[in-house]
RNA sequence: GCGAGGGUGUCGGAACUGGCAGACGAGCUGGACUUAGGAUCCAGUGCCCCUGGUGGCGUAGGGGUUCAAAUCCCCUCCCUCGCACCA
């Protein structure tokens, strides 16, 4: 539809000029009002109406800390809302929701030494973050408000958690845990950092401690596989592609003399079977106990275990250390290719907790064997030819033959691993085998401020969960929270909670003490917020239907490992029990760069940089902050805040109330662009809707800036101009846009407004500025229309002096012309 | 070490499928209005030479492709993030 075009001989000033300038912007007062309104009529409630097109957009929900809001959360916040109001425009029914990831350590430390329970802590907090992103005028149903440390909640949490007991997907398991030596808690690997807990930075020891595991290793091929269905930015990608860590190749048994048993190994590299000249067994492999007889040097044996055992896993996985082993004296394998005896060690460098717990050492080809082998001189012999062994490992895969190894000789490598997994499998020692980096999920943490895990221990009966109807499993109020000496969590002291029957026997039965980690809650909150108050499921499947996937999930970098793949291993639980629809839970997900502080430090309360966006919302009101967060820089990656850069957008601000006194009246219709404005117009609303979708906001707001300075230069803007303008800033800047919206007197509310499209042939000039180039240097300018031919330009080419110049005397020996672009001449 | 992404004014950052580098904002300089200015408005602002002009040089460094390179190719350096003795 052609956009009329206002004739300004028609169109007279209608608030007569700067005298009569309007009132001055006072965010103070629009903001509190625009936020009753919308408050009161409800217009960002999600409709339960399931005609419309849905599109569900979804932030991390926050922890609600003692710190209060910082000034990175709204930085999320303020896109996905930036999303949701357009959505909405453009005529979805959108979810848009909060709540509150409320369960966890901070808040129980602060409550154990300020004696306080944790629950007042946590509603005290709740309500300094509600007030404070209420005060940011986020679009959020509020309506739909959830809370994980609410029973009402937790008792779906639980429940979820009795199907994977049921299905036998959590198990119990004596084995040694990452130990937070601080918080005196379990911790999931992917909880420990450069051997520090990811929380509270203390060290992390290996302990052996019984605890609740979760088999998400079942789901490792799935979460792998799937990654495909979902659109995600590719490092998202390959952060859970290497997580889960997949490699192919086979088991290999290795037997011992006199023995019945056999060493078995995991090797990405069968084909290097002959080159396998001795074995190492991790320090806890079993074997080392149970051979204890025929070792002939234990003490020096167990001297070496006891000293791995005091390490961290950290510490023996730095790379930087020496290579370190003992040799098993008088136990040996036989290498089942070339049928020789080998020697067999154990070194900290093999893991038990990856593969087999042992390896065949194959020094010529892998660079860890290479470097053991060299320090304890052991033989290298090679089976890929293509390197110098001598110096290092050969470890190509692409390029080398085989040698040395009987009937693999003459093969590469990848020909070589298949036929040698042929004949392993032929000869039953042997097969092909996939194996993942991934581990199970140690799901029980020693501590009170979580979701009780709902199991009973009876001594006849074993584990029992506490039946459905009798969910959720209460925290029992505590006088004090700190865990026992030994590690147990302080429930345990509650003895008459602790005691009670067995739900299948009747007879006397423990409750289990531990509690789930803070990732429970956070692995299935999004599906709640589709029916956050229904008492009888966890969510109908009616509401899920309508509502899964999540269209679009923005949160930061720090949580795409874990909580990502946690929530999509939950997901996918409870789709192949057929609780949920759709395999996967999120559509489309993005990422945002943190906030730092001043001095480009990460904003924390003991650098003394943090920023209360209160602050800036008293000074600037809260859209400048909103836009300040929007144009501080580009959305992925991180930024310092800057002080000067926030008045800026409160400049812009000012500047676009001001545009209030350049108004030109109605004309003969009050929705044209004049003919001035009318390319910038279409242009403009084009590159910001896109901008949006790419969350480039940045250059979003930029254009915006741009338009607004050429409508002050100009010293005339008309409604329809106006009224464009207001409805692409109002997502970014939703308060000022309503309150000008209402004060020029245009129909209803934004709010109810649809989103202002664009004529892609008006975004472009008809005549344009083109440059001129001779050997590659700019020596001159031209106007043309847009699509002029060759000899057009030409002709206004040559009379531009500044160009002539450059050609008399010379010849021409090619020339280029790109239509509205260039127009570039060689000459010699 | 492996994987991914980067290096552009004083700063944050722009630049479509190669086509006038530095949009927009900040800062800075000068001016106007002012009792005042941390308000507002106007002008300037990549570097070098120059009275001005047109001129030369410029996107980490070096080389290449092209009429034309921040953008494509090769080499080197540096930074950020993720993984890291995973067999």
């Amino acid at each position: 539809m052609p956009t009329p075009v206002v004739d300004y001989t028609l169109a007279k000033c209608a608030r007569g000029g700067a005298e009569m300038a309007v009132s001055d912007y006072n965010p103070a007062e629009i903001e509190k009002k625009w936020q009753d309104i919308w408050e009161k009529e409800g217009v960002f409630r999600a409709s339960r109406d399931h005609s419309k097109p849905k599109y569900y957009v979804l932030i991390e929900f926050p922890y609600p800390s003692g710190e209060g809001l910082h000034v990175g959360h709204p930085r999320s916040n303020t896109a996905m809302d930036i999303i949701a109001r357009k959505r909405r425009m453009q005529g979805y029914n959108v979810l848009f929701p909060i709540g509150w990831d409320a369960f966890g350590l901070p808040t129980e430390n602060y409550a154990m030494k300020h004696k306080i329970h944790p629950r007042i802590v946590t509603e005290k907090n709740i309500a300094r973050f509600k007030q404070q992103l209420k005060s940011l005028g986020f679009s959020f149903d509020w309506s739909r408000e959830i809370n994980t440390t609410d029973p009402n909640y937790y008792r779906w949490t639980q429940w979820i958690f009795l199907k994977f007991f049921e299905k036998g997907l959590a198990y119990k398991a004596e084995m040694p845990i990452n130990f937070c030596t601080q918080c005196k808690v379990g911790l999931a690997n992917e909880e420990v950092v450069n051997g520090r807990c990811e929380r509270c930075g203390g060290e992390v020891i290996r302990k052996v401690k019984s605890q609740w595991m979760l088999r998400i290793t079942e789901y490792a091929q799935k979460l792998l596989d799937d990654l495909e269905l979902v659109d995600y930015i590719e490092k998202v990608k390959i952060q859970q592609r290497n997580w889960i860590g997949r490699s192919e190749g086979a088991e290999i048994d290795f037997s011992i003399p006199n023995s019945d048993k056999k060493i078995r190994v995991f090797s990405t590299r069968p084909d290097t079977l002959f080159g396998a000249t001795y074995m190492v067994l991790s320090p806890e492999h079993p074997f080392v106990d149970e051979f204890k007889d025929r070792i002939a040097n234990w003490d020096e044996v167990e001297a070496y275990r006891a000293e791995a055992m005091k390490k961290s896993d950290f510490e023996r996985t730095e790379i930087a250390r020496e290579k370190t082993g003992v040799p098993l004296k008088g136990f040996t394998a036989i290498n089942p290719a070339t049928g020789k005896e080998i020697p067999v060690w154990i070194s900290d460098y093999v893991l038990m907790s990856y593969g087999t717990g042992a390896i065949m050492g194959v020094p010529g080809h892998d660079a860890r064997d290479w470097e053991f082998a060299k320090k304890f001189n052991l033989p290298i012999v090679e089976v890929v030819k293509g390197g110098d062994i001598e110096k290092e490992a050969y470890t190509d895969t692409e390029s080398g033959i085989l040698v040395n190894s009987g009937f693999l000789n003459g093969l590469t490598v990848k020909e070589a691993i298949e036929k040698m997994i042929l004949w392993l499998e032929e000869k039953g020692i042997g097969k092909r085998t996939v194996n993942y980096k991934l581990r199970d999920w140690v799901f029980s943490r020693q501590r009170y401020w979580g979701e009780p895990i709902p199991l009973v221990h009876c001594e006849k009966c074993g584990w029992v969960p506490v039946p459905e109807e009798e969910l959720p499993v209460i925290l029992p109020p505590l006088e004090d929270y700190v865990p026992t000496e030994t590690g147990e969590s302080p429930l345990a002291k509650v003895t008459d909670w602790v005691n009670t029957t067995c739900p299948r026997c009747g007879g006397p039965a423990r409750r289990e003490t531990d509690t789930m980690p803070q990732w429970a809650g956070s692995s299935w909150y999004f599906l709640r917020y589709t029916d956050p108050h229904n008492d009888r499921e966890f969510a109908s499947m009616e509401e899920l239907k309508y509502w899964l996937p999540v269209d679009w999930y923005n949160g930061g970098m720090e949580h795409t490992t874990l909580h990502l793949l946690y929530s999509r291993f939950w997901h996918k639980f409870l789709y192949d029990l057929g609780y949920v629809p759709t395999p996967e839970p999120y559509k489309k997900r993005t990422s945002h760069g943190m906030i730092l502080g001043e001095n480009g430090e990460k904003m924390s309360k003991s650098r003394g940089n943090v920023i209360n966006p209160d602050d800036i919302v008293r000074e600037f009101g809260a859209d400048t902050f909103r836009v300040y967060e929007m144009f501080i820089g580009a959305f992925d990656q991180a930024i310092p805040w800057s002080q000067q850069g926030v008045k800026g957008c409160r400049r812009f601000l000012e500047k676009v109330w001001k545009l209030q006194d350049i108004l030109v009246g109605d004309g003969p219709s009050p929705e044209g662009y004049s003919p001035e404005f009318e390319t910038a117009m279409h242009r403009t609303v084009k590159k910001v809707s896109l901008d949006y979708e790419r969350m480039k906001f940045n250059t979003a707001v930029a254009a915006m800036m741009s338009l607004v300075n050429d409508f002050h230069d100009a010293g005339r803007i008309t409604r329809g101009e106006l009224r464009t303008l207001l409805l692409i800033l109002n997502p970014v800047a939703p308060h000022i846009t309503e309150e000008m919206w209402e004060r020029v007197g245009f129909e209803g509310h934004i709010y109810q407004q649809s989103w202002p499209t664009w004529d892609e042939s008006k975004t472009v000039e008809d005549v344009v500025e083109i440059a001129v180039q001779v050997n590659g240097k700019l020596r001159g300018l031209v106007t043309v229309p847009r699509n002029a031919p060759q000899d057009e330009v030409k002709e206004a080419v040559l009379e531009q002096e500044s160009v002539r110049r450059y050609l008399d005397g010379k010849q021409v020996v090619k020339e280029v012309y790109v239509p509205g672009r260039i127009y570039s001449i060689v000459v010699k």
